[in-house]
DNA sequence: CATGTTTAGGATCGTCGTCC
DNA sequence: GGACGACGATCCTAAACATG
């Protein structure tokens, strides 16, 4: 039964704040960090703490004037951040430093973008949080994304227009008419569409995004509704033909065509680049490796008999492969140019004598697929299918080594050399490489092994935080408060989420709730002991 | 208990590299 | 030129953490 000592009135120190500035000083060089609440004794002063010193500067004792707290006389005197008393967030003046960082930078601040240059001790992060939760007079229910896409017109990765296919079409259409030729992938920005490329088109015909069905591409769409040909089944290039345009092109101009030459005069739709890129890379019925030179010369020449090469070895090639791995840190393909081990060889020819299995190699249907075969290298047309029974062996060896389960963040599988978590759940999200569409890591693991994420946590309902409650009262003779840990019941539960929960909205709940005051309108409206 | 900030992780978008 | 997996960057919700 020991009662807390009090130390007689008279024996008290006395403070004043030129001691107590002298004191959180000596704190602060001895310590690197300013005092607070919960720092513990005052050094150099027997039996002082600084809870003792806020109290005194709050309530006005032991020879203080009070109406004051450690917190604001260090914000006062000492410039120090006190998140008891920020100033008010000026809507004003976040988008003068948003000006600011995008003139600097480049680009909009984000919640990522760390400190803010224009105002030391603030961050994008506190601003974005202050948006969202509604601090620092600044309304909830907003975010920074959603106030620069407001205020600046920015693009709001989480709020893009959707397409449709009437658009894209109109958009094609345009594209067409303005340039005499159908848009592709790589045809950079929608110019009817600014902050849209036809690259992200693609990618949403294909994938399914911003509203559209998926599994379908730009090329199949103007197949169907404008009848424009599919590059993959398209006519044969003839030699003589590509010369008469050639000879066209020089009597015009007086010059040979060039690949940057642009589109070709009575050709519609056709470019010097595309019958470069058919000449080289051997398309249409070409045999590739030839240049626009080709079409200068009035006959065909039989392309200057090909010089015999010598025969090689499967180790050969596998040795040079691994020399260029160990100088580049990346396996070579087929344009990976001149091969510096070997004088005169290129990666292309290596590529095409093991296509065709010439130079006495083991005929292979090309460089990717050997090195997939011997050097257990992995690239797309090699990717394995994966399995969803396969996935859940994996994570259950994660969860048994590492005692937590995987997320798309979890890094490299090691049961699964060259697999990540994160493109297993790309995998299982797009619905690739033979799994089942449209799901994800998270709910596959959910489904199968009931573990929680934050998408399906479940929801909450105030008649069983009630019995939850009266459960905790009958059992510890208490009533919970937010800091009681788990909930009996509910061992996945903590209080203090039921809290948050009731105090943010989250999970069913209407913001602005607290479990203490829930508890007190149950009790008051059924009292039960 | 109130105020404010940061973290964890799920979802989405778009680009890039490399293959055919 | 199209296919398609890897990846970086974002934006958001839920919850933890820090401080007064």
């Amino acid at each position: 039964m020991s009662r807390p000592k009090v130390k007689p009135k008279a024996l008290r120190h006395v403070f004043s704040v030129p001691e107590i500035l002298e004191w959180v000083d000596a704190h602060h060089a001895r310590t690197g960090a300013w005092p607070g609440l919960d720092s513990g004794p005052v050094t150099g002063i027997l039996a002082e703490k600084w809870r003792n010193v806020d109290s005194g500067l709050r309530l006005g004792l032991r020879g203080l004037p009070g109406g004051s707290s450690l917190a604001q006389l260090l914000a006062e005197q000492r410039n120090v951040r006190n998140s008891g008393g920020l100033p008010v967030l000026r809507r004003k003046q976040i988008l003068i430093w948003a000006d600011a960082h995008r003139k600097r930078t480049g680009a909009w601040p984000t919640s990522e973008s760390g400190p803010i240059a224009e105002a030391p001790g603030e961050t994008w992060r506190a601003v974005d949080g202050a948006f969202r939760v509604g601090v620092r007079g600044i309304a909830a229910g907003s975010s920074l994304a959603q106030f620069l896409a407001l205020r600046r017109g920015r693009r709001n990765l989480r709020d893009l227009p959707r397409f449709t296919v009437r658009q894209i079409l109109a958009w094609a259409d345009a594209h067409h008419k303005r340039t005499g030729t159908w848009p592709t992938t790589t045809s950079g920005p929608v110019v009817d569409a600014p902050g849209e490329t036809w690259s992200a088109v693609g990618v949403a015909l294909y994938n399914g995004r911003r509203g559209l069905p998926g599994r379908t591409t730009l090329a199949q769409m103007l197949a169907a509704r404008r009848s424009v040909p599919m590059s993959s089944h398209l006519p044969p290039l003839s030699l003589p033909k590509m010369r008469i345009w050639a000879r066209a092109h020089k009597r015009r101009t007086g010059n040979w065509p060039t690949p940057t030459a642009g589109p070709i005069s009575g050709a519609p739709g056709m470019t010097w680049r595309k019958v470069y890129n058919s000449l080289r890379e051997g398309y249409r019925g070409l045999p590739g490796g030839q240049t626009l030179a080709v079409l200068r010369t009035e006959r065909p020449t039989e392309s200057a008999p090909r010089p015999r090469r010598s025969p090689l070895t499967d180790e050969q090639v596998l040795a040079w492969a691994d020399a260029h791995h160990q100088r580049t840190g990346r396996w070579p393909h087929s344009r990976s140019g001149p091969i510096p081990e070997a004088p005169g060889e290129t990666w292309r020819a290596i590529d095409r004598a093991l296509h065709a299995g010439r130079r006495e190699l083991t005929q292979t249907n090309s460089l990717v697929c050997l090195l997939a075969e011997r050097r257990d290298w992995r690239t797309h047309p090699y990717t394995p299918q994966l399995r969803s029974r396969q996935i859940l062996a994996w994570a259950a060896a994660h969860h048994r080594r590492e005692g937590s389960w995987p997320n798309q963040r979890s890094g490299p599988i090691p049961e699964a050399p060259g697999e990540t978590w994160r493109s297993v759940d790309d995998a299982l999200r797009l619905g690739t490489r033979g799994l089942p569409r449209r799901v994800c890591l998270a709910r596959l693991l959910a489904e199968e092994y009931g573990i929680r994420n934050r998408t399906n946590l479940p929801r909450f309902t105030h008649a069983r935080v009630w019995a939850w409650l009266q459960s905790h009262f009958r059992r510890t003779g208490k009533w919970p408060h937010a800091a009681s840990g788990q909930v009996i019941d509910a061992p996945a539960e903590t209080w203090k989420a039921i809290d948050v929960a009731l105090r943010h909205g989250y999970r069913g709940f209407a913001a602005g709730q607290s479990l203490g005051r829930l508890l007190a309108a149950r009790r008051g409206a059924k009292p039960r002991g």
